[in-house]
DNA sequence: TCCATACATATAGACACTCTATAGGACGAC
DNA sequence: GTCGTCCTATAGAGTGTCTATATGTATGGA
């Protein structure tokens, strides 16, 4: 790991990208550097990581790529969120908050 | 996943055992049943996740455990906390807490 | 006494996800 | 035209949790 402060939680990595898309469509490493900048460079998603991800969501109907032309005029692919996948990132964030509720009163027991 | 309503989070599990060994020494089982006891049974932690778990942590230092008997006259290994379990588990809450803010922070962003 | 059940620890094998490392094409700068 | 950057992509390894199974002991009922 080189700059990042902390390895991502397993099984969060979708939840983020879901988020990110949420806001405006992205290409790959937006999605990526976005992550990294609103984190603080806590979480710094590597392509390994991310391109299996982008990939899996597209597979399971969640975002869809349509190739197009970054800002640098560089072949991208740029990712936007369906119905299906803003109904996944609900649920995903209920699961979240209940997941991160319990470690809390874990960590918080006496 | 028989009635568990969350999968722990991976990365997690140590940090809970340790927190849970902190108030009390406990013998394998009874970790878990605390565990599913404060989280209202969000995380019901196995057998096959708890004791390759427990052997992880032992081998690392952070708890030791010793042979005693249970409250039902049974053959139970009783596991506490070391000095150096105590500092892994302010270390992994440190990291947890930052882990947290970061992911709220995705969630929350606009 | 004998059997079923619950308690308690333990291991094997499968599976999913992220990481490191590497690759390659396409554009811009100089 | 060569170099560095941008962008996507894949292979391979490693880690950690899950399901399923195994073993032994004590308790309680018939």
């Amino acid at each position: 790991m080189a700059a990042g402060k902390a390895d991502l939680m397993r099984g969060t990595l979708d939840m983020l990208i879901l988020k990110t898309l949420s806001l405006q469509p992205l290409h790959g490493l937006g999605v990526s550097r976005r992550i990294d900048q609103i984190t603080d460079g806590v979480f710094q998603v590597k392509p390994g990581s991310l391109f299996p991800a982008l990939h899996r969501l597209e597979q399971e109907g969640w975002v869809k790529g349509k190739w197009g032309e970054s800002e640098n005029n560089r072949r991208a692919k740029y990712y936007e969120l369906t119905a299906a996948g803003r109904r996944r990132l609900g649920a995903e964030k209920r699961n979240w908050a209940q997941v991160a509720l319990a470690i809390t009163r874990v960590l918080e027991a006496t």
